[in-house]
DNA sequence: ACCTGAACACCGTTCAAGT
DNA sequence: ACCTGAACACCGTTCAAGT
């Protein structure tokens, strides 16, 4: 990535957390480069391209919390909640996340990552995708829904709920395997 | 509602429907409605506002069809299935359920239904906000995921894998219900 | 009560032109 | 290769004025 690309997407977030995301206009980004809004276009050919490009650094800074060692529903939880911290730093991030497809390198890695995770658990290859699904339309979902207000003010109450439906997930995936274990091996 | 707030309503939808959710403007609502831009701040007090109703009347053309009739998890899965089926003919609903909170008249209505089948299924009060989060995050994240393409290009295997996973929820819901059993009689 | 005209401060994007 | 100026077709919203 060129230091112009760059310096562009971190204008983008210190706009985005400062004012919001409506507020990331071209113009606005251009302003703080410190160019005019057409030089961005040289860059990214879009805004549309240029938000993927956010979503792009976005799972970036999201990866490296996510570590590789301990059990497999340990690390499921460190990135559950990477997300849900990072969203509620950056309330914009949730939105962006959920309403592009993020199919970036560091996007494929941490849905691999996941995946990983869950053949631990015991989820054989054909579930792989669903339980994946599954669980980050949870967790994303959480995180917008906090961020939107969806579930009403900020309440300190939502951490509890978010563990306890983490543990039922848990469970979940513990018998989503057990029951694909009870038919391969009678 | 009086008349002109409904047509100002129904314009509005009509333009998400054909033109996606970013050419509802208030020009573009006052231009078919076959009036001044200005003259819908009579009864919209701003674009929000109307945004806000359009949540509000999305809500109530979901209950019709979640019936109150049979056991608790057939009618969690009709509530599921009109979400779903109603975002895959309104695309831009889905974005607009997770990004407003839902506090109109209609939306307590649903929230109450939701309670009333995971009470029958043995869900004790204090969880019945938890669990009723739970399920409405699933399944309008869900619905956003496929509707923004975070699951990849439209594919007919998303029903089945919709389908699994209320199955797996429904045991979810059984298992916090058979646990919080446990607790109060041993 | 309800609507209009003109104006303000914004958008994303194209296109020809500059260095 | 990279950037600029001017322009086009849009935004939400305010305010004074009309009936």
């Amino acid at each position: 990535m060129s230091g112009r690309r760059q310096e562009i997407l971190d204008a983008a977030f210190v706009i985005a957390d400062e004012q919001g995301l409506d507020a990331v206009s071209m113009r606005a980004i251009a302003d703080r480069v410190g160019v005019t809004p057409m030089a961005l276009y040289r860059h990214y050919g879009s805004k549309s391209a240029l938000l993927d490009g956010m979503v792009g650094h976005l799972l970036t800074a999201l990866m490296p919390e996510a570590v590789s060692t301990g059990p497999w529903n340990e690390r499921l939880g460190l990135i559950a909640h990477s997300y849900r911290g990072f969203a509620q730093q950056h309330p914009w991030a949730a939105q962006l996340l959920f309403s592009r497809p993020a199919i970036t390198l560091d996007g494929i890695r941490l849905v691999e990552f996941i995946h990983q995770a869950l053949r631990e658990a015991g989820i054989p290859e054909h579930e792989l995708t669903r339980m994946e699904h599954l669980v980050t339309t949870f967790v994303i979902g959480f995180a917008a829904s906090e961020a939107s207000g969806r579930f009403g003010p900020p309440d300190p109450g939502h951490t509890a709920e978010f563990e306890a439906d983490l543990a039922d997930l848990v469970r979940l995936i513990q018998n989503v395997a057990t029951q694909n274990q009870d038919i391969t091996s009678p």
